[in-house]
DNA sequence: TGTTTGCATACTGTATGCAGTTTATGCTTT
DNA sequence: AAAGCATAAACTGCATACAGTATGCAAACA
């Protein structure tokens, strides 16, 4: 090709659309009350039903979000569900972040602790929302540094499916602490290149939370209802 | 049209093209060269393009199929890719194998076995769909033992995408004897509730899998072209 | 004969319209 | 004021129409 071979395709409308309602997801915008209505979406992004309905579904069909007959919603995970999402993520993360720490060391590893920077830093302020896109960064270059792209997107999922736990996991100063410490732990192993330690550090962090989500009895997760459009 | 089967709650119409195209996938009766054309496949099934197109698009973000500008198609993997499925299966399948073995007495394991006597006649007798048909039952009734659905879905997906490999790796008498015989050993001990067997077994198993993929070097993969109209 | 150019074709992606279904509303009846 | 019923509104799901683009083919040209 003449120009520039790296020209990529611009997303397809439906792909962006997908990506910016998993990003709310993540950040923990969208409220279990919330509706999302495709109609609405459609209007406000200024395109047609079929791309926002498309992305939609496929939230649906990871089992993000859920449809109903007045809007699509976030989707409710049961305790068993939860336990089970831990469960999985006590198979693969440890490795993952393995990976990371093995990965080599041309691979830039000093976003990192700047993501931890800002996690502790968030938590302190109570800024949920920079909490949020703080964890997320963190675990998008953790993962970044593994190149097994079907275990990296299989983690990703999971915590986004996990998504709306973060905060009602973080209600306590200590929950806060443990948190911040783990991740803390976890990017001093993967920086060092400690496979062992990493592995070992994620395990801890992972059962962190399960803790934590037994303490807190696993139901009552809370959050305040707004309006979403993306 | 399609009929479908629940009487309670009828399935949409994109999650029946769905579970259709998907089943084709598993069975191998989708080569590389086919190409799926939601018009086409729309129209003998009596249905829009819609849902069809919603079924084949939810495949392509599970990266199953790939959009070209003339059609879906399969998605071929790549070497590299082949080795990151199997390493996935590594940290799953095992566990969940094991999960199996401790489950419930109560349970019907006697599905188990039956499976296995089918996979052993039709790779003896050189059925090439009944073979996948009868593993993918398998790996469905093994599965429907483990309770944790997150980890379950996993598992099978990473079995569909692997798909396109079963036929090739097994072409040697050789490798289709190990296989069966693995498939056994998992049965036994499933059917024992022998969890640390279980999950040997599995691992065995897998490990086998990879085995065979690097003696066939992963690269050449054949099929012969057909048409496709689910 | 090999190469370029233009065009018909075959698709995908997006827009829009319509139908069916569930939920909300408001009116009636007691 | 509560309960029942009719009707409207708010959605999703499906169908269809249109636009844009890559692909292959054939004609024109060197």
């Amino acid at each position: 090709m003449l120009f520039d071979a790296t020209l990529t395709k611009p997303l397809a409308l439906k792909d962006q659309v997908y990506n910016a309602v998993r990003q709310q997801l993540r950040q923990g915008a969208i409220a279990l009350e919330d509706r999302l209505v495709d109609a609405s979406m459609a209007k406000s992004l200024e395109i047609s039903r079929t791309p926002v309905r498309e992305a939609l579904q496929m939230l649906v069909h990871e089992g993000l979000l859920e449809a109903t007959t007045r809007g699509f919603k976030l989707r409710q995970l049961s305790p068993k569900e939860i336990v089970d999402l831990f469960e999985v993520r006590l198979l693969l993360e440890p490795k993952l972040v393995g990976k990371a720490a093995a990965s080599a060391e041309t691979k830039d590893k000093s976003v990192l602790p700047n993501c931890v920077d800002i996690i502790r830093s968030s938590t302190e302020n109570h800024q949920t929302k920079e909490f949020n896109a703080a964890v997320y960064q963190f675990f998008e270059n953790l993962v970044a540094l593994s190149d097994n792209t079907h275990m990296n997107r299989s983690v990703l999922l999971y915590h986004d499916r996990l998504a709306q736990l973060r905060v009602p996991l973080m209600v306590t100063p200590e929950q806060r602490k443990l948190a911040v410490d783990g991740f803390g732990a976890i990017t001093e192993a993967v920086v060092m290149g400690d496979v062992q330690g990493a592995e070992h550090a994620t395990r801890t962090h992972i059962q962190n939370g399960i803790k934590a989500c037994h303490d807190l009895g696993l139901t009552h997760i809370e959050a305040g209802a707004k309006t979403v459009t993306v």
